[in-house]
DNA sequence: ATGACTGCAAAGACTTTGCATCTTT
DNA sequence: AAAGATGCAAAGTCTTTGCAGTCAT
């Protein structure tokens, strides 16, 4: 018997569910993939985790797309295409921001810089 | 006398606000600063000329901080750094995104690249 | 027993919207 | 009269939270 695994069933799911798709869904996305599997799930239980998880750095919040916040499995950094059509968010993979750039803003905050963020926003090829 | 003067007294006094200031206002904060001069200003004309003047293109979405969608009059595209201890919103002139980068997103995108966002996040001086 | 996770529903925060009113043309 | 802007309050959407119940140690 796994006690573990059967304790932590949902918070397993929610967090393999981020892992295995590349959408960078919000709440509604994880609950509404699980639901089937997990007729008792409930939505609270999803915004939990997701914040559970960011917390101890295991996914990312990629900020809010027409109104939901989007979350991200992948935390190294990487840049983004946000379609303001069907709301898709898109990795660009290759893409980085010049180290330069953060250094840049490191001197002129004056504090401390820990992440960066780069996003482009269009119409996807299907949108446009 | 000048019709328009009156009529649009709040709405020009909303874009006069925008362009006043560098904190990255939102809402709440728009409505806070005009109360005073207009104590029937209502919240509700606040977003709704909010939301006009972006559609107009007068002003930009910085995207949500804090639960709270952020707004800047200066359209052009600039680099901001966002501080996740006090909720500032800091314009970092003189940084702009390579022009190889938006070349390179519109390839891999194959769509229409219309903005791009870079911003930073940490704490700022204060926070450190 | 104790600590941790969850379902459920209520509450919360921010934003949008319907309707009546007022202004300008 | 017609079109547009606004106040007010209700409604809407997304997210958080309190409480009781369950599971593992």
């Amino acid at each position: 018997m796994e006690p573990r695994t059967k304790h932590f069933r949902k918070r397993d799911a929610i967090l393999s569910c981020l892992r295995g798709t590349s959408v960078h869904p919000g709440a509604d996305w994880v609950y509404a993939q699980l639901k089937p599997e997990f007729p008792d799930l409930s939505l609270g239980t999803v915004y939990r985790n997701l914040s559970y998880f960011q917390q101890t750095g295991q996914i990312v919040s990629l900020g809010t797309v027409a109104g939901v916040e989007r979350f991200d499995a992948n935390t190294s950094p990487h840049v983004h295409f946000i379609c303001t059509g069907c709301n898709a968010v898109i990795d660009l993979p290759g893409m980085a921001v010049p180290q330069e750039l953060t250094e840049s803003a490191a001197m002129q905050v004056g504090g401390n810089v820990q992440t960066c963020s780069l996003s482009f926003t269009g119409r996807c090829k299907n949108c446009k």
